[in-house]
RNA sequence: AGCGGGGUGGGGUAGCCAGGAGAUCCCGACGGGCCCAUAACCCGUAGAUCAGUGGUUCGAAUCCACUCCCCGCUACCA
């Protein structure tokens, strides 16, 4: 029997677009990982689906004045096609609305229940009588009993780092309506973790080839000792608790997202007709799983899924790896909707290959640390290393053969130089698959790129355009060569980049395509007198001036939250101040404004206002302005500024849905293109949008008519 | 605060767990070659006392201790 390789892959909330984060911290690598073991003649089966329970989702519903499930369908439909367009190879990606789902999370938590795993008890928490729900300790606002900071979350104080309960806060407000939640007790089910601990233990014991992050992580929880979790919440958007008395709760989105695991392969077994192929993967002692995920999801794979398992049914297969990725920031930034910093997966989707990105995000992921995506490192990269030496060198020798040959040539007398050829072939492959059956992916490229630079170096060093001149059979033969290393990169690329891989596979003359090509096929002979015809570029060059061009202008602006200082007068004008502003993190600096026939100088001290950051500074009247502060109104009768509400000094004001990118010097002229107005409820329009900061919509701060302009 | 990861030529990175000659690769800079190829490719040169301090050792980027600096996680962000 074939070897089984399971894949499970973390499954995306459903209450948002993908990122670059998201493909790079896990999908990509999965899809790398699984496409090269179905090509060493393993059976894989890698699923996944959207994650669509739990309560951000009811608040985005709610906001949109809809239901739960059209949020859950609508992300569930995009997230759907855009693994399909970036080519993660799922052989199931379902969700967790499925009927199917919910008898398997329901019969697992029930059999817990059963074998005393799951037990009861009463708990107070907050209950919002206004928006008539129990709040989730990240819904709760108050002020810290520790360090005072007001905006302290019901889970931790983001000021003092302390992790809070939420009881310890004063004056507790609900996030979503402000009204001050009560406290109600409720009983709820714990799942009992602390059980598990020494077989734990005892599981991790042989997993020698885990990362050392992921095991350090995991046994560090271990040695803290593990606590038992609440699995059910009070809340209408969820799977029912199948207990007794506890009817009107539901179970807690984290243990029935990653029951899905198990759920989506028995889904994808009844969809093939065969409702028990499952356990071939499940319970069978030489099957291996594999789970892929980014760093903040370790100790649910490492350490509460295998409990869940070992609790639920001791015959059923545990994780064998868990290679998780640290993440992938954007400009040194963690990418993140509620900040503003992403790049989307459907816009990157419409503007690039996909090849072209899985590239970048191949080689420069976050295997063992962070790792910054930059534009600018994206073009270079694709532009020297995809197109430069691996699309030219497949190019090159395509196009050259099949000028003065028209078809493949057949191999001559072998040259040491040809041997060695043939020698760095096999090499290549070798440690290609020695790479990535460890999942060390940026290795494995590397090594493909190499036997691609060799291809090069043997390509000039043989001149076969001299060659054709003079020794027209030597010329066939030592293309020959070159197409056995354009027949090899296709194969060993074809994890990475499945689709131009296809493409130069079919244009070598074979039929079907290189993903149900063996992997030794990277060694195969070439199909001597097969016709060829003209090939196109696999690869395009990209220009970082058109990228930054095409990205919507607002991208250029850095604006942040900023606090008045000190407000002084211009000594040499008359309607000027001088502000030091305070940026938090990103220090002080003084502002040059016209605002003194409007506000007083107390007025605007202490006061948080908007201003643009990257501005370039501009000396008005002897002094350097080093940002500028947005305002509304256009002429002179009133100005006012905008308010940001009592959000931290330095943090990023900004639009949802339009990337923040901000160039590091933004030309005046830039900015006055960007045309900002003022609506009916006081916030702040681009293109029908609206301005946000962390605290929400950004609004005025004293009434002013509607559309009146910002700047 | 606790925990985890990291700091390597101008930028980015590998090597570190299993210590050994001039420290890897990519980009960039400089010089040269080639002209088949998407102004792509190839060759060569310069550039790093491997964050710092101390220790173990015949020998340390690698092991140990301490210090400094970044980043992340802390149980619903991949």
């Amino acid at each position: 029997m074939k070897e089984k390789i399971y894949i499970g892959v973390a499954w995306p909330y459903a209450n948002g677009s993908l990122h670059l984060g998201h493909m790079a911290g896990c999908y990509l690598p999965a899809d790398i990982f699984a496409r090269f073991c179905r090509m060493n003649g393993k059976d894989v089966l890698m699923v996944s689906g959207s994650d669509e329970h739990g309560t951000p989702i009811t608040i985005t519903a709610e906001k949109e004045n809809t239901t739960p499930q059209a949020i859950a369908d609508r992300y569930n439909k995009e997230h759907t096609e855009n693994m399909k367009q970036f080519g993660i190879s799922f052989d199931l990606f379902t969700r967790t609305t499925t009927e199917n789902h919910k008898k398997v999370v329901q019969d697992l938590f029930l059999t817990l229940y059963k074998n005393k795993y799951i037990y009861r008890k009463s708990v107070e928490s907050f209950y919002c009588e206004k928006c008539k729900r129990f709040l989730p300790d990240r819904y709760i606002e108050g002020t810290c009993p520790y360090c005072g900071n007001e905006n302290a979350r019901g889970d931790q104080c983001d000021e003092c780092g302390k992790i809070l309960d939420p009881q310890d806060l004063q004056n507790a407000k609900c996030k979503i309506c402000g009204s001050s939640p009560k406290i109600r007790t409720s009983e709820h089910l714990f799942l009992a973790l602390s059980k598990f601990e020494s077989k734990l233990l005892d599981w991790i014991s042989d997993k020698g080839h885990w990362k050392s992050s992921v095991m350090k992580f995991t046994k560090n929880w271990l040695e803290n000792g593990l606590k038992d979790k609440a699995i059910t919440r009070d809340m209408e958007w969820g799977i029912k608790v199948p207990v007794e008395g506890f009817e009107d709760k539901r179970i807690y989105v984290w243990f029935d997202a990653v029951t899905g695991y198990l759920s989506a392969s028995k889904e994808w077994s009844q969809n093939l007709g065969n409702p028990d192929k499952w356990e071939e993967w499940w319970k069978n002692k030489q099957a291996k799983h594999y789970y892929f995920l980014a760093k903040d999801n370790i100790p649910f794979h490492s350490l509460i899924w295998p409990s869940m398992l070992m609790g639920y049914d001791e015959s059923l297969e545990l994780p064998y790896d868990i290679p998780a990725n640290e993440y992938l920031t954007l400009s040194g930034e963690q990418f993140s909707k509620s900040r503003g910093v992403a790049v989307w997966v459907p816009d990157i989707l419409e503007k690039f290959d996909p090849d072209a990105v899985r590239y970048y995000l191949s080689i420069n992921m976050p295997e063992n640390k962070d790792t910054n995506w930059t534009w600018e490192d994206f073009v270079t990269k694709n532009n020297n290393e995809l197109v430069g030496t691996y699309g030219n060198f497949v190019h090159r020798t395509i196009t050259f053969t099949q000028k003065n040959f028209g078809e493949i040539p057949k191999q001559g007398i072998l040259s040491n130089f040809d041997k060695e050829a043939l020698e760095k072939i096999e090499a290549a492959s070798k440690e290609v698959s020695d790479a990535l059956e460890k999942c060390n992916f940026k290795i494995g490229l590397r090594s493909a790129m190499n036997l691609s630079q060799f291809g090069n170096q043997y390509f000039d060093q043989n001149q076969p355009w001299n060659l054709i001149k003079e020794d027209e059979e030597r010329c066939a033969a030592v293309l020959h060569i070159c197409l056995k290393i354009v027949t090899a990169l296709s194969v060993l690329m074809a994890p990475y980049l499945p689709f131009s891989s296809d493409k130069i596979w079919n244009m070598l003359g074979h039929k079907d395509s290189v993903h149900i090509a063996n992997w030794d096929d990277a060694l195969s002979e070439l199909n001597v007198g097969c016709p060829l015809e003209k090939p196109k570029p696999l690869f395009e060059k990209l220009s970082l001036k058109d990228i930054m061009a095409e990205a919507d202008p607002f991208s250029n602006l850095d604006l942040r939250v900023a606090k008045v200082v000190e407000v002084k007068d211009h000594p040499d004008a008359d309607r000027l101040y001088i502000l030091q502003v305070d940026l938090g993190d990103l220090g002080k600096r003084v502002l040059v404004a016209g605002m003194k026939p409007y506000y007083s100088k107390d007025e605007l001290t202490g006061k948080n206002i908007v201003i643009v950051t990257n501005l370039k500074p501009a000396t008005i009247r002897g002094v350097k302005s080093d940002g500028m502060l947005l305002a509304a109104g256009g002429g002179t009768d009133t100005v006012v500024l905008l308010n940001p509400g009592d959000a931290k000094p330095g943090s990023a004001v900004f639009i949802e849905g339009i990337p923040k990118e901000p160039v590091s010097v933004l030309e005046f002229e830039d900015f006055k293109r960007i045309k900002m107005t003022v609506d009916e409820k006081q916030q702040i329009k681009y293109k029908e949008k609206t301005l946000h900061g962390e605290k929400g919509p950004i609004v005025t701060d004293k009434t002013v008519e509607k559309g009146v302009n910002v700047s």
